[in-house]
DNA sequence: GGCCAGGTGTAAA
DNA sequence: TTTACACATGGC
């Protein structure tokens, strides 16, 4: 397990010196990243800065602005980022709970649990982990399909690997706040940036030494 | 024109 | 418990 650790720790490094720090996430402060994380979901980043953008032009990225904005109404400054009729009511269901903190982050940074996100429908693991990560700087990892496929390259896990397990190996490695966000963020970076080639290869790029497997493969 | 993107919930098998 | 499918826009 320790070996696991250091071989971790080892893909970090030769990311973090490929790419330097990613600067995630990627919004002005706590509720634009809640309301990035919904927004993102199955959707490109592209997409989701024009529904962010939509917002801000028209004064409504304030918890307390979006609470008094009616569903439907919501939906249409967030068409960018499709699937809006669902995202909008999904946003409002996590408002809701955001209510309940009388909108304030001191209050929701000190009391909020990872179930509470849970039980928010449209709030799903990733979501959740994401929010307290990267909101509200909970040493949480967020582990997502890139952070799957990669250790299925690296043959760290296999394809049935669920995601508490996942999230265990890097919770293992390291309980530095900074570490995870980045991490995280580096894993996307470089598996996007990877599957944008044409062909790539193993031994193509900076931790391909460790990979038996090109990042596009299938195969476990 | 087809495929995919920083997922999740629901319903049927 | 697993699988299929809906949700939708925009970039390449």
């Amino acid at each position: 397990m320790d070996q696991l650790k250091d071989f971790l720790l080892e893909i970090y490094n030769l990311l973090y010196s490929e790419y330097g720090p990613q600067g995630w996430w990627p919004a002005d402060n706590w509720f634009e990243v809640i309301v990035g994380a919904v927004l993102t979901q199955n959707t490109s980043w592209k997409n989701v800065e024009k529904a962010i953008q939509n917002l801000k032009l028209n004064n409504l990225l304030e918890p307390e602005r979006l609470y008094k904005l009616s569903e439907q109404e919501l939906a249409q400054f967030i068409r960018p980022a499709g699937f809006y009729n669902l995202k909008a009511k999904r946003l409002k269901n996590l408002i809701e709970l955001l209510r309940k903190y009388d909108f304030d982050f001191k209050k929701t940074a000190a009391q909020i649990k990872r179930e509470e996100l849970l039980s928010v429908n449209g709030v799903g693991k990733e979501t959740a982990d994401s929010i307290l990560l990267y909101a509200f700087d909970k040493p949480i990892f967020v582990v997502d399909n890139y952070t799957r496929r990669l250790l299925q390259r690296l043959e760290v896990v296999c394809g049935e690997a669920d995601y508490e397990e996942i999230q265990s190996l890097f919770h293992g490695i390291s309980s530095d706040l900074q570490c995870y966000k980045e991490y995280h963020a580096l894993i996307v970076r470089h598996v996007k940036q990877i599957c944008l080639k044409n062909k790539p290869k193993c031994g193509d790029c900076c931790i391909g030494m460790f990979c038996k497997y090109s990042i596009l493969s299938t195969k476990n």
